[in-house]
DNA sequence: CATGAATGAGCATTCATTCAT
DNA sequence: CATGAATGAATGCTCATTCAT
């Protein structure tokens, strides 16, 4: 049964509805069209139908409000990528379902891809105290599928998991900021995503 | 003997040496260490050793300054690649020596890498007017690897040259955002870069 | 025996205590500490354990706080001095009696003070609806004292005993402040005290 | 011969004058009016006649702003009051001297005297790294007056010199802010400042 | 060409006060 | 009475850009 604060989540998304939440929605959309650094934290509260000063009661900051958006973005992309590999034997076959499942979510969620693909590089580099656990949880995530596959045999073991992680990562993070910026000729993502893939999973199988 | 664009340095460093380039020069710097909207004009002038002023007489604005910055770049890499891969007539090959051409430059200018591998993608997503044709370049020159070859026979005809270029260049951007990041822990990128070009040449070649 | 003011400490320090008073009592330690504009109606409530708006329906506002605050020590001031100088017939005394009350006062409740150092002197002059009646009757209590002295042919009849009482106060006040700021190196401020009025009751004996 | 940049003081205090002291005395009057925390950048930018940004050129910021401020008038009352008492011998007629021609300053720019008599204190307390040098030496000065007298035989020795310096700064100070607050019915601050200067000579002199 | 002092629009953040519960 | 989440006006400060010299 549930909750009765729950209940009628229409209602909830308008006045009552998760203030926080709203926020962090606002922020991604914000910072997807106009990036960090142009945004304004005005911009975010008209967005959220907050007030300005009602962000500073859920974020510590501007950044904070970067930084726990990431976090959200990196669990949810964590989260979807472990179901979609859960039942997955095969290294290869995993790697093919982690693609699959990001164009998924660029597709469905495409202002989370233009955060990712072009603010996560500034935060990396520029956001010197921020340890990006997210991030992190997401490569080590690759890399031990690689690892993983390694081990059993499927595939080359001479290669570095974490390097070929970060370079899965880049060429698909790539692929994925193309389709996003071509508005207006969208080509196929999950058919371009899997041709990549592919590319990789020949390279990475064992010889 | 010196290569020709530093001969008469003395002259180069007085008043009249170009102050343009000195101008360049210093954006580069600046927008590697704090990234561009961090950076201030004011610092940019500081270090180019000219007024604030000065920096209007030469370009436009801050952003020109970034644009012209990444034509100057993306020449440079161009001019190297074409020169690296002049006289090879295999797609492999051609590819490898794409790779350690760009690693090469990373390692010797990671100045050039920080701001390719960082604000490039901000540039393509919120300088609407820019076209980018330096990037552009770059990329068609990757494509028409991958076509030729495909064309040759050596690459399998069934991806799309773009596509296969924009993940290229992705994976191999990652690896050097990677190690521009790593300050202290440096691995070495030019084998690391090898590994990965590996992978894709393994990928791309006819079954 | 507990003081009256004291009895029942525990239902005091319960929901039902003198919510007006807690709040009041927190001011004064907040606005000591932080000063009236550095202080922040939130610290207060926190302090005093109450709710922010709680702190709206005792008092009008930051301001009002201010003033009852002023209200509140100076009339405990004025009630402690008359006290001290009720039997005490000669001038000389009276003065001698009201500096040391003041200073004991000072020792005590250094908080006090260090409102009424720094904090009268801006109400004085910028909360320009606010008449300072508890000063006014402080300054008036020592005119009194003064006059009084000077019919009765103990003090010199010359000088104006307003004018007098605004620089006995003033002196002693220095003095008290600079205390209040000595927190490492605390002198003896009872004998400070009682020097400063010995200046004063010289200077003031008929010659 | 006066240098050519300083012929026409007129024009030069409309737009080429020393825009840094153009913006001290701007604040001056705006700290004098309103009081620091109420006085607003944006306002001692209007008064001075210069952009807000420009107050940046020369302070640090609205702290550095009265700091610089307190030093700029405690230098101006300790050299007057050097100049005041440099030939005269007598403790007791340099103690009158000194309060004479600090009456002289307040009667003549009120301004000096309201932030003196009210900012001071605040400063002494909250800004926690200012030294405040000026005050500093204007009590040291006071005391050694009184230091001089004590072993010239001509003031009780027994009281500690720093204190009575203090006290008679707050009792002039006091007698100063009452005359600055009665904008309407203004007494004579020279002959009150008289008054109370002979209640400390009678007082300190030796019995 | 070169300068750098001056500009002022723009923005993140704070906090006294309100009001629905 | 009490709460505390929400408000939004207010403000110190930055920095790209201009222009008189």
């Amino acid at each position: 049964m549930p909750a009765p604060t729950e209940i009628e989540p229409e209602e909830a998304d308008r006045k009552r509805g998760d203030k926080g939440r709203r926020i962090l929605d606002a922020a991604i959309e914000v910072f997807a069209e106009k990036g960090f650094f142009n945004a304004t934290v005005a911009e975010v509260a008209r967005r959220a139908g907050v007030a300005d000063g009602t962000i500073y009661l859920y974020y510590k900051g501007k950044d904070d409000l970067l930084i726990r958006l990431f976090e959200q973005i990196m669990q949810m992309i964590n989260e979807k990528l472990e179901s979609a590999t859960r039942d997955v034997p095969k290294a290869t076959d995993r790697l093919r379902a982690v693609a699959a499942a990001q164009a998924e979510l660029v597709v469905e969620t495409p202002a989370f891809a233009e955060v990712i693909c072009v603010e996560l590089r500034q935060s990396s580099k520029f956001m010197k105290e921020y340890e990006n656990p997210g991030f992190k949880r997401y490569l080590a995530f690759l890399a031990e599928i690689v690892e993983a596959g390694q081990k059993r045999g499927e595939l080359d073991p001479s290669m570095d998991p974490h390097r070929v992680a970060r370079s899965f990562f880049g060429a698909l993070d790539e692929l994925h900021l193309s389709w996003c910026l071509a508005r207006k000729t969208r080509f196929d993502l999950r058919q371009a995503s899997r041709e990549v893939t592919e590319i990789f999973v020949r390279g990475l199988v064992a010889p």
